[in-house]
RNA sequence: GCCGCUGUGGCGGAACUGGCAGACGCAAGGGACUUAAAAUCCCUCGGUAGAAAUAUCGUACGGGUUCGAUCCCCGUCAGCGGCACCA
């Protein structure tokens, strides 16, 4: 037998040359057309190149965008590069190369490795996010934010290494030290620009209703929003000022003995002159505003604090004065920064009354309030509450909230964990701020018609000693004039973090190039939203967040018709080591997919990165079981040699073509690829002697999406006429798929006994018949009366004897 | 502490809506071909007992519901990821 050699090496650069010269996958612009946008995120072109974790995500989505280009959709399937950011520039400080060289070189080398992988991205629509064009429309969305005023400034506490002398993103600190040469990181105070996402919490969370993500990662962005409802209580107090508080537990009201305040809230100095014990106050705000946010974490157990002598506050629901602390466990960030405290019902406020000495009264029957804070609000039954006894925890919120209301003290009151975002980067390689600071008209948006505003070329990327950005050294380029009046301003010289241009890609990808707007109107009518869109778990939180956040906005202004970006948002799992820990450097088990293309081929390793496991959870490399998808796809290229003519499916395979189209299919929109290969394997393994035309056209197409080099060659080799990417993907009839016997499990009380094989379109009476005649159940139904037959078509019948 | 996820052979993993546990692949063992190796092809492959037919146990552990549980319920343990004094 004449045996065919598959020289995946040579035939994998013949496609790929061939798919790149015809633009084969170049989105069309027929708007007529049904469209199908798929994204996956898009890299940060790291100097270390592909990860084995890349191709896993790109390749999931690039079966989807194959089937449904043969399905005849019109499909985007882009790719581009997040190219601002900080392993850039530390490399370009180190090896003094201009960043953008770097990225330059990087993204080559990404390019490339992507290109051997045969995914089918469109390239005419790549995009970087360090291309100047790009910066101007990320910039011009700054500005609309800016205009609206959803960017402002704020004096905030920033990471600042010792050593370095720099400020770190929080990412580079590690266990409380620089990551980089792992001295002491403290706290510095700094002005910074904040986007006020927290605008938008309420309608991040409840437009979650409608998208399809997967449930984890609603769960995820619900949380991280944090949202609670509560009440809102002024209490006063000796002082005379109202101090007001924030509690999720209106119903706990009576139980309230004492208060607390944050180290930092303002009340502090406006009472200093009543305050008695005003050093040991001052020592305490000084000792936690030196504490950096580990060291807080660290010492999260032990409660500090400091009583107020002096001023009393007064509880107003019984007129009880009660001692207000300052202590640490109260965060000025949230709420209003001061808390009635009920130790009976709250582990927090309970610590702090066991150590300072301070009573506890139960107001919630149900737990032992002197043991251990009793928090349930499910059960439990109002006690030492005046109007609130005998109600039930619900029944008092609502009751003791409404009581506040009428006598102007409280208010309904819904407050978030999301904070505003830290928009400011003191760095050199980000987009930078377009606003210009004079003395009369403040910060000044600058004129479109000079964006983008681009990074002066400089000598040094290091920030400087005092934390500024590298830019305020550039006095040429910081000196100009006020956009607004003329005067000389200076430039803001903060650039803006990496996520700023991951929050609206999706959109320059529709229409790459235009000038006039960061994408048409029609361009991204049509396009828009992204139908799928898969990505990292890492990406839930904070990427998947602030883009919505900025659509959001962008559909406020008019930019775009769609309040959500993203229709279905899908996860994959990571890829582990072979020793089933996270890959990286430092533990030695890094896979280099380049090795795995030149070893094994493209194909293969696409395939076996697909049957490594479930999509969505995290799986173990294993080198050595990587062969069993190479001879699947030799075993498939080989059977050419067994073709016999005939377009229609041989009455042998019949039934299992069908039901492989079905199963494909339908995994492929599951993102059950494992189990579609193993499919596929199952039907190559019952193949024997010979295949029709018809059968290996379609097992050819099926296969396509999975491994497109080897699939397009042998197409082309015998003679199926066009490129395979040119055909229609199989469909399949329902009835074929349906096997004319089955065979079915026959228990006797439960225990399997015996298989039969009976028509798969008998009734209940045949098969019990079939059945009960096998000899080794009609020995265990002997001498018994059968109380109960049970039968599932196609599964089993069991007989209840007794 | 809180939230989420996971637990099935030597390994990665299958199992529709509660209906034959272990599909598919890897590794391993045996055989064929070969001077030999690689490659390829065939057979075996959860534990125990048995020559075998078969019996019996078995999906982290302990209970429960059910004719029937990897799947549902209650409890426990272990691992992974995220958040972390959010009142």
């Amino acid at each position: 037998m004449f045996e065919l050699k598959y020289d995946f090496k040579a035939v994998e650069k013949k496609w790929q040359q061939k798919w790149e010269e015809g633009k084969v996958f170049k989105a069309g612009t027929d708007y007529t057309k049904p469209k199908f946008y798929a994204l996956v995120e898009f890299p940060y072109p790291s100097g270390q190149g592909l990860h084995v974790g890349h191709p896993r995500s790109y390749t999931a989505l690039d079966i989807l965008a194959r089937k449904r280009r043969l399905q005849g959709y019109n499909v985007l399937y882009p790719m581009g590069w997040d190219a601002f950011g900080l392993p850039t520039e530390n490399f370009a400080i180190k090896n003094h190369i201009h960043p953008e060289i770097v990225t330059k070189q990087n993204v080559a080398r990404f390019k490339s490795q992507l290109q051997a992988l045969g995914l089918s991205f469109d390239w005419d629509s790549e995009i970087n996010t360090t291309d100047p064009n790009y910066v101007k429309w990320t910039q011009w969305i700054f500005l609309q934010l800016f205009k609206k005023g959803l960017a402002y400034k704020k004096e905030m506490a920033v990471n600042w290494c010792t050593s370095c002398k720099c400020v770190l993103a929080n990412e580079e600190v590690v266990g409380g030290v620089c990551e980089r040469c792992g001295s002491e990181v403290i706290r510095k105070v700094k002005s910074q620009w904040m986007l006020k996402i927290t605008e938008y919490a309420q309608r991040l969370i409840d437009d979650l209703d409608q998208v399809d993500y997967i449930d984890r990662v609603k769960v995820s962005q619900k949380n991280w929003i944090g949202r609670s409802t509560g009440a809102e209580v002024d209490f006063s107090t000796t002082a005379g000022d109202d101090l007001r508080i924030y509690t999720t537990r209106p119903d706990t009201m009576y139980g309230a003995t004492y208060m607390v305040i944050s180290p930092e809230h303002p009340y502090i100095e406006k009472w200093a002159d009543k305050l008695e014990n005003m050093d040991e106050i001052r020592a305490y705000q000084e000792a936690s505003a030196r504490k950096s946010d580990f060291e807080r974490t660290e010492m999260a157990k032990d409660k500090t604090g400091v009583e107020l002598k002096g001023v009393r506050g007064i509880n107003p629901v019984n007129g009880k004065e009660i001692p207000i602390f300052i202590s640490d466990y109260v965060l000025m960030s949230y709420g209003t920064g001061a808390i009635m405290a009920v130790p009976a019902h709250d582990t927090r406020d309970w610590e702090f009354a066991k150590k300072f000495g301070l009573p506890i009264i139960e107001v919630v029957k149900g737990g032992n309030v002197q043991e251990e804070a009793f928090t349930d609000c499910a059960t439990g039954e109002m006690v030492n509450s005046d109007i609130l006894n005998g109600l039930s925890v619900q029944e008092a919120i609502e009751k003791i909230t409404k009581v506040l209301e009428e006598q102007g003290k409280g208010t309904f009151k819904v407050n978030y964990k999301l904070r505003d975002w830290v928009f400011s980067r003191q760095r050199y390689w980000g987009e930078p701020i377009p606003l210009v600071y004079c003395e009369k008209c403040g910060y000044v948006a600058l004129p479109e018609s000079e964006l983008p505003l681009k990074l002066p070329n400089v000598e040094s990327y290091e920030p400087t000693d005092d934390g500024e950005s590298p830019l305020a050294n550039i006095t040429d380029w910081v000196n100009t004039t006020c956009p607004c009046c003329g005067a000389p301003a200076k430039r803001e010289t903060d650039t803006m973090p990496q996520w700023a241009g991951s929050s609206w890609y999706f959109l320059r990808y529709c229409d790459p190039c235009n000038n006039d707007a960061l994408a048409s109107k029609e361009a991204l009518d049509y396009w828009m939203p992204v139908d799928w869109y898969n990505g990292g778990m890492e990406h839930t939180t904070l990427h998947l967040l602030y883009s919505r956040f900025w659509h959001k906005f962008l559909y406020d202004i008019g930019v775009v018709s769609t309040p959500e970006p993203y229709a279905k948002r899908t996860s994959h799992g990571m890829i582990l080591g072979e020793n089933g820990e996270k890959m990286s450097k430092s533990r030695g088990n890094v896979v280099n997919p380049d090795d795995i293309v030149d070893e094994f081929g493209a194909d293969t390793l696409r395939l076996y990165e697909m049957f490594i496991g479930d999509f969505e959870k995290s799986a173990p490399w294993k080198t050595s079981s990587i062969k069993g998808c190479k001879r699947f796809l030799e075993r498939i290229f080989s059977l050419q040699d067994i073709l016999v003519d005939g377009e229609e499916f041989s009455a042998k395979l019949e039934t299992s073509m069908h039901k492989l189209i079905k199963k494909v299919s339908e995994d492929i929109e599951n993102m059950k690829y494992n189990t579609a290969i193993a499919a596929m394997m199952t039907v190559l393994n019952e193949i024997d002697g010979s295949i029709t035309r018809g059968e290996y056209k379609t097992i050819l197409l099926l296969l396509n999406p999975f491994a497109p080099h080897m699939t397009e060659e042998a197409w082309e080799l015998c003679g199926f006429g066009g490129a395979i990417t040119d055909q229609s993907w199989p469909v399949y009839e329902e009835a074929k798929c349906k096997e004319a016997v089955v065979e079915i499990a026959v228990q006797v009380n439960s225990k399997i006994k015996a298989r039969v094989n009976v028509p798969a379109d008998a009734s209940k009476e045949v098969v019990m018949e079939l059945a009960a005649a096998d000899p080794a159940v009609a020995e265990n139904l002997a001498g018994k009366t059968v109380v109960k037959e049970i039968y599932v078509p196609g599964k089993l019948m069991n007989f209840i004897v007794r």
